[in-house]
DNA sequence: CCTATTTTTTCGAGCCTCGAAAAAACACTG
DNA sequence: CAGTGTTTTTTCGAGGCTCGAAAAAATAGG
C-alpha cells in the first residue's frame, strides 16, 4: 500500500534533486538551483557541500563566461566525470554497438561490430554481447571500478523489470535474460531496455523544450515501435514494455503482419509492407527484411513518378494517421518524432497521415500536431541508454535509500 | 522544474497518509496504520492524538467485534461524519441527481428531478442545477458550512482544470462553467468531472482487490465513454477529460458516428449504433436516442432469435473487441468493468468481442481478461463523485500545505 | 490479585530544513 | 588602491519531525 515519508527520505530526495538539476546541464549555481528546487540556500549549500565532498560534484572554473554582473560570481556547479562511468550496450538488426561513458555524459570508450543477428545461436548471440562488454571492461585507460551501471537496448519486447529480451525482430531467438546474464558475469547492475523507450529518453535529454511532458518517437523501420513520454514519465504498460503501437489494429482483417495477425498499424507502414505494397505482391505477401539502402531507393523513386511506389508511402501514411488518432483520442494530441529509415521519407508520408489523422476524434486540432523526423535511430537509442543508467546512478548510488556514505573521496 | 522536498511537507504527507488509511476503511488501529505505512508507532500516535484533537477522526468503541485476543485491545480509527460533508451532482439525459454525503461517506440528505436536458436553454440549465443545490443547503437540518466540496459529474467532454464541461451528448450547450458557477454561487469549491471517470473511482473504492493499479471501466450506453486507471491513477489524458475510447477508429471510413466521422467503436457499439443494425437502417442513419426499455427489448430479442438483432450486438462486440485489442496493444491487458444498459446484453456482446481481441496483438491472452457487469451506471458515478470529494477535502482541507491548524473542535 | 501480552503514549536523541546574519568575492568609484 | 555596494555562499541557532526505547495502559488467563 502507498508507504508514509521516512525522515531520512527528505535528504535522500533533495540530494536527488539538486544532482538532477545540475544533471540537467548549463552548470548551474547553487542559487539557481535553490530558485528551481525551491529549497533555501541554506539547504541547496549543504547538500552541494556533501556532494562536492563525495567526489560527485565539482566546482567549475569561476572566470568562465566572464560574469560581468556586480557582486560576488556565482560558482557553477557541474558533474565530476570521474565520479562513476556507466555502459551502454545497443543491439540491433547485424549490429552491435557498445560505449563506456562517464559520469559527465562523454564518451570515453567504444566498439562497434557487425554480426548476423538473423542466424546467430542464442550462445552466439549472448556470448558476443558478453565479448565485446569484457573487451571494453578490459581497456587498460579504464577504471573498471568505476562501471556503476549497464544499460541494453534492444528492439522487441522485454520484461516488466527490464531483466529480458522477451521477443526481438533482430533474431529467432526469445526469452533472453541479458540484464541478469551481464550482472552475473561482470557483477554490475544492469538493464535490459526496450529501443523506443530509449529513444524517447533521449530526445527528452536532447530538446527538452519540445519534448517534455508528453511526447511520442515513432520508429519508422522494419516494424513500428513507440517510445511514449506521459505527464513526465516514460510509459511501458502497465506490464511489459512499451505500448505497441505498430501492433495497434488498423484495418480489422487486413494486411498480414510480420507477429502473425491481419490488420496491425505495421503491416502497413513498416518497411516490408511499403516494400511489398510498392511491387505489387498483395498483402499477404511474407514479411522480408529490407535493406535501408533499398528503402531509400523506393522512396527516391516515389518521390519521381506517381505509382505503386508512391501508393504504397501512402498507405503506410493512412495507417500511421488512423494509428495516430486513435492513440490520440486515449491520450490527446502531443508532439510526435519520427525516427528511423523511413522518416527520411516522411514527405512522402504526410499528407496522407495528415489527411487520415484529420478523420480522427483526436485530430481534432490536427493541423497543430508537429512532427520531427530523425532519419538515424542508433545514436538516439545510445544516448537514451546512456541517459538512463547515469540517472539511475544519480538516483539509486549517489541518493540511497540506505545513506551509507561512501565517502569516497575522487580527488 | 521539479521541486525540492520542504520539511513541512513532511508531516502534511503523512497526516494525509493517516486520513487515507482510515478511509481505507475497516476501522484501522494505530497499530495496523504503522503496518501498512511503514511509519514508526510514535509518529501514527503523534498524528492520530492531532487528527482526533481536530475532530478528523474519532475512535471507535473498544468493546466490538469482541476482541479475543490476548493484550491490551487494540482501538480503531474512524471518520468523524461531522468533519464536514460534501456535495454530489450528477447531470445526466433528462435526470438531475443531488447528494450530501457526511465525511464518513454516508449519504444525508439527496434530491432528484426530471428534466428536459435535450431541448432545456442554456440558462435552465443552469439555473435547476443552481437551485437544487440551493435547496439542498437550505435544508434545516443541515450544517450548511461544513459542506467542504461539490463535485458534479457529466457524461462528455470536461476541460483539463476540471472546471466547466466542454460538450456533452446530453445538451446541445456547450463550454458551461459548471466548477465556476458553482464556486460563484455558494462559495464552496467545486469540481467538473468525467462521468466514466467517476464510475472508475467507484470501482476502485468498492472493489479494491479488483480494481487496484490498472482497470478500465467502460460505460456501453448512447455512447461509449471509458474511465482508465493506470499505475494507481486515474489517466485524464494529457489535456482534456477521459480517454475518449468511443471514438477510437474501428474502420477507417466506416459507419457514421454521432460525432460526424466515420468508423470510431462507438458507431458500431453505442445503443443507437445498435438499433439501426438491428433495425437494418444502415450505417449511415443519423443516431437517435433509444430509451433503455427499447434497449432491453431488443437485448431480448436478440436472445430469442438469430437475426439482425443479434447481429447487431454481434457487431457491437466486434467493434469493443478491436477497439480493447488496441487498447490493450498500448497498456497490456487490465480488468474490465462493463457499465451501463448495454452492459445487462453482455452476453450478447462477449463471443464476438472475445473473438476480435483474439485477433489483436493486445489479446495475446484474452482467455485470462476478466469482464464484470454493471448495468446501473448512475450510483456508480454518484459513489465516484463522492469519494472524489472526500478525497479531496482529506488532502487539501485536512492535510494542507500551509498548516492552519484552524483547531477547530467538533465535539 | 498477579502475570503475561499487546497496544498506545511519552520522552530524549538525531536529523533536516529554514531564516537571519555573517562571510566571501567581485565590480565600481573616486 | 582603498572604500563601497552588490550578489553569492556559508554559518549558526531555532524549530519540527520521526525514531527507538521505555513506560504506561488495558485486557485475558490463571
Amino acid at each position: 500500500m502507498s508507504v508514509g515519508i521516512r525522515h531520512d527520505d527528505l535528504r535522500r530526495r533533495n540530494r536527488a534533486m539538486v544532482i538532477g538539476a545540475v544533471r540537467r546541464g548549463g552548470q548551474p549555481s547553487r542559487t539557481e538551483i535553490a530558485a528551481t528546487t525551491a529549497l533555501s540556500h541554506s539547504t541547496i549549500s549543504a547538500i552541494s557541500a556533501d556532494l562536492i565532498g563525495e567526489g560527485i560534484l565539482s566546482e567549475g572554473k569561476p572566470n568562465e563566461a566572464g560574469s560581468l554582473k556586480r557582486g560576488r560570481p556565482q560558482v557553477g556547479l557541474g558533474l565530476n566525470p570521474e565520479a562513476a562511468a556507466v555502459m551502454t550496450v545497443v543491439l540491433s538488426l547485424n549490429f552491435l554497438s557498445v560505449a563506456v561513458i562517464d559520469y559527465a555524459g562523454q564518451v570515453i570508450s567504444e566498439e562497434q561490430r557487425r554480426l548476423d543477428t538473423l542466424t546467430m545461436s542464442r550462445e552466439a548471440l549472448i556470448g558476443e554481447c558478453v565479448a565485446i562488454v569484457r573487451r571494453r571492461l578490459e581497456d587498460p585507460d579504464l577504471d573498471v571500478a568505476s562501471i556503476a551501471r549497464i544499460a541494453l537496448a534492444i528492439q522487441g519486447i522485454t520484461d516488466t523489470e527490464a531483466r529480458a529480451m522477451l521477443w526481438s525482430p533482430i533474431t529467432p531467438q526469445t526469452d533472453i535474460a541479458f540484464a541478469d546474464i551481464l550482472e552475473a558475469e561482470f557483477g554490475i547492475p544492469a538493464t535490459m531496455e526496450n529501443d523506443c523507450n530509449m529513444m524517447a529518453v533521449a530526445l527528452r535529454w536532447r530538446d527538452p523544450e519540445r519534448y517534455r511532458d508528453d511526447f511520442i518517437a515513432i520508429l519508422l523501420s522494419h516494424g513500428i515501435g513507440m517510445g511514449l513520454v506521459l505527464k513526465g514519465e516514460l510509459f511501458t504498460g502497465t506490464h511489459s514494455s512499451g505500448g505497441e503501437f505498430g501492433h495497434m489494429i488498423h484495418r480489422p482483417g487486413g494486411a498480414l503482419c510480420r507477429c502473425g495477425r491481419r490488420g496491425c498499424v505495421e503491416a502497413y507502414a513498416g518497411n516490408y509492407a511499403i516494400w511489398r505494397n510498392a511491387g505489387q505482391m498483395g498483402e499477404d505477401a511474407k514479411p522480408v527484411d529490407v535493406s535501408d539502402a533499398d528503402m531509400r531507393a523506393l522512396a527516391a523513386t516515389a518521390r519521381e513518378r506517381d505509382g505503386p511506389e508512391r501508393e504504397a508511402y501512402r498507405k503506410a501514411g493512412e495507417a500511421l494517421g488512423y494509428g495516430l488518432g486513435s492513440l490520440f483520442a486515449l491520450i490527446d494530441p502531443a508532439p510526435v518524432a519520427m525516427v528511423g529509415v523511413s522518416a527520411a521519407a516522411f514527405d512522402l508520408i504526410e499528407p496522407a497521415l495528415r489527411e487520415a489523422i484529420a478523420q480522427t476524434a483526436g485530430g481534432q486540432h490536427s493541423t497543430s500536431i508537429s512532427f520531427d523526423t530523425e532519419p538515424n535511430e542508433l545514436p538516439l537509442i545510445r544516448e537514451g541508454c546512456a541517459m538512463r543508467a547515469l540517472t539511475f546512478v544519480d538516483q539509486e548510488i549517489f541518493a540511497p535509500s540506505v545513506q551509507v556514505r561512501s565517502g569516497k573521496n575522487v580527488a
